[in-house]
DNA sequence: GAAAGAAAAGAAAACGCTTACATAAATAAC
DNA sequence: GTTATTTATGTAAGCGTTTTCTTTTCTTTC
């Protein structure tokens, strides 16, 4: 008895210890292992502990691809995206998963640029739920697919609700309309938009905005007033360096740029044509990214509440989970961040 | 037979299709399926179409956790982390993405700061290698465990090598030696160094290699000239502005800060205290981040080749994976970004 | 001390898939 | 037109779990 102890054979000693091999060791069966495993108080504590004893010395970590075959549920949510790049990624993300902690949820973040790969992410049962970041990669019929396979989702640059899916995106429209309200506060009138990408949703939307506002306070739209940046510091650059030389004498009020990067190189190309932010022009910016504080001048702009909208999706998505709610949008409002790249208008020659 | 074509009746209307689904709905046993599905060139031409379209138009999706409880690998890879703040964070996974994608890999990024979370992951098979950036979480005895339990592993913050493990790492030792030196050639004289976090190992590195720097022109260190920073602006700039007002008479020619965050605290508490950046105090730091390009003055660093690792880890787990190599340790050499927070010691009333 | 009842442990089916093997069908050989 | 080959499809076992249900063991109770 004793002097087998410590010849503890394996079928496959270099594999990895399956539950069969605890219940071999402890002389119990399978079941009962499971039971002791899974706190199932059903066992003898002299037995279950034995159990977990053993279980402890052999290294036994259970094979999760045959937990979750039986399983219901995985306590995994997924986090999709095409791109991590861009500087609030790690915002969103570090928001996320500390709130998936939180609620018991482990995140799993799948960066591909292939939508079948994520697609058989998501439809293939290892996660309960999932958030969605891609740039319309899933289409329509996916979208149906989806809604077939009632797969739970919130989606965070896309807007969409249904039984099973939803999304928490930012109001950029709101975000646009705001930021412009608050250029003509400061008494500009002529106003230039640097639009970002137009497949995008967010470049869309504060587009929209922006016209709104101008609508609003009657001030004629200018079609030679809105410039393409592509959301890129050298787009813009070259935009707002081209147009400044081709109009010297109807120069904007004021810039918005579609976001911070670019409103960066909206300021650049200013500055190289000799023109100073404030002073000359104001600009402003959306995102509020971390340089935005640090640039020369501090950049105003519309900040997005990056880690709210992590967090709120996420519990959005648990309660899809559990059917405690349908789908449905919800929208974040941006924050003006007053900072010095932008002045009231005092001077009647600016714009010579 | 035409009338029934519609009434496509699953056993459970809700639930997923399985591969018995799309078996029975094409008339074909599932291991036909299965052949059908995995490209195995048994199949007649024709009946392998018919199955491909009806698990099209069921929108059959294999479940992963059957496939892979009998496959012996995933083609996944995990990248664990605690944390994913940190302005370079998305850069390493981006580079991470990408090249795993390139070599066929899925990349399964998880944020945790459970251990057992971590461990029950990489252990519970749904990985076939796993990259890890954690710190101190895994222990001695979880490290003896993975090597025992084979786990195919790649560490970015830590040093050691094994059968199975290897380590891809920068050379903090050899970037603090050549910053210190830097500034050496530059004529100053009187380094001060600001520490980070006396744990992490970059820290205590990048330190050693200031001293060793030190030690070999001769100049004698002085105990009084280690603040620190804790790698943060606002711990950097109290510790250095409470420096220098202590030591009026004894201002370092210039201070080597442990990352780019802490130089900018530096340089901010330097400019409070009415020191000009580089005319006064040379200022340099580690990392290059993002901002370090655009802080006024912009920073003097020592720049990490971040994408660099991340391509060489994905690159060292792949082939601890197909058994092509052994575990082994690389270091990255870090690479001096001159900029303008450092200068030539010019004035010898500096540290008057 | 035997029968009934409660408690503990085990046997076996099921989850969805792959795969080695067996069988059936089609083709080739004589 | 049989039989031998090849080719195509089906059968069934097995992957590591959980879980229902049955069997065994232990307590009671009289």
């Amino acid at each position: 008895m004793s002097k087998n102890k410590n010849v503890l054979k394996r079928k496959n000693p270099m594999g990895k210890v399956t539950i069969k091999d605890v219940a071999r060791e402890a002389g119990v069966s399978i079941s009962t292992v499971s039971n002791a495993l899974n706190n199932v108080d059903v066992l003898v504590p002299a037995t279950k502990a034995h159990i977990l004893a053993v279980a402890e010395r052999l290294n036994y970590i259970p094979n999760l691809n045959g937990k979750l075959l039986k399983a219901s549920e995985s306590k995994m949510l997924g986090f999709f995206t095409t791109s991590v790049s861009g500087p609030y990624f790690y915002v969103l993300v570090e928001a996320m998963a500390r709130h998936c902690e939180k609620l018991g949820y482990g995140l799993n973040i799948v960066v591909a640029k292939d939508k079948r790969a994520i697609l058989n992410n998501i439809l293939g049962q290892r996660l309960d739920g999932v958030l969605i970041f891609e740039e319309l990669l899933i289409d329509e019929k996916d979208v149906a697919m989806m809604e077939k396979a009632q797969v739970k989702a919130v989606f965070l640059d896309r807007v969409l609700e249904n039984e099973t899916m939803g999304s928490v995106i930012f109001d950029s429209y709101a975000a646009g309309y705001d930021a412009t309200k608050y250029l003509i506060s400061l008494g500009h009138k002529k106003i230039a938009y640097i639009s970002g990408v137009d497949t995008m949703y967010d470049s869309v939307q504060r587009k929209e905005g922006y016209l709104a506002a101008l609508r609003e306070h009657q001030i004629p739209f200018d079609e030679s007033y809105i410039l393409q940046g592509f959301f890129e510091e050298e787009g813009t650059y070259n935009a707002v360096k081209s147009f400044v030389h081709s109009h010297p004498e109807t120069l904007p009020h004021a810039f918005l740029a579609g976001n911070d990067v670019s409103a960066i190189g909206c300021i650049k190309a200013l500055k190289s044509q000799g023109y100073q932010v404030p002073e000359d022009v104001s600009v402003m910016g959306f995102d509020d990214i971390n340089l935005a504080e640090y640039f020369s001048p501090p950049l105003t702009t519309v900040k997005n509440q990056i880690a709210r909208q992590g967090i709120l999706a996420v519990d959005h998505l648990v309660k899809l989970i559990k059917n405690e709610e349908k789908g449905r949008i919800q929208k974040l409002q941006g924050e003006i961040i007053v900072r010095r790249s932008s002045a009231l208008k005092v001077d009647q020659t600016i714009g010579r």
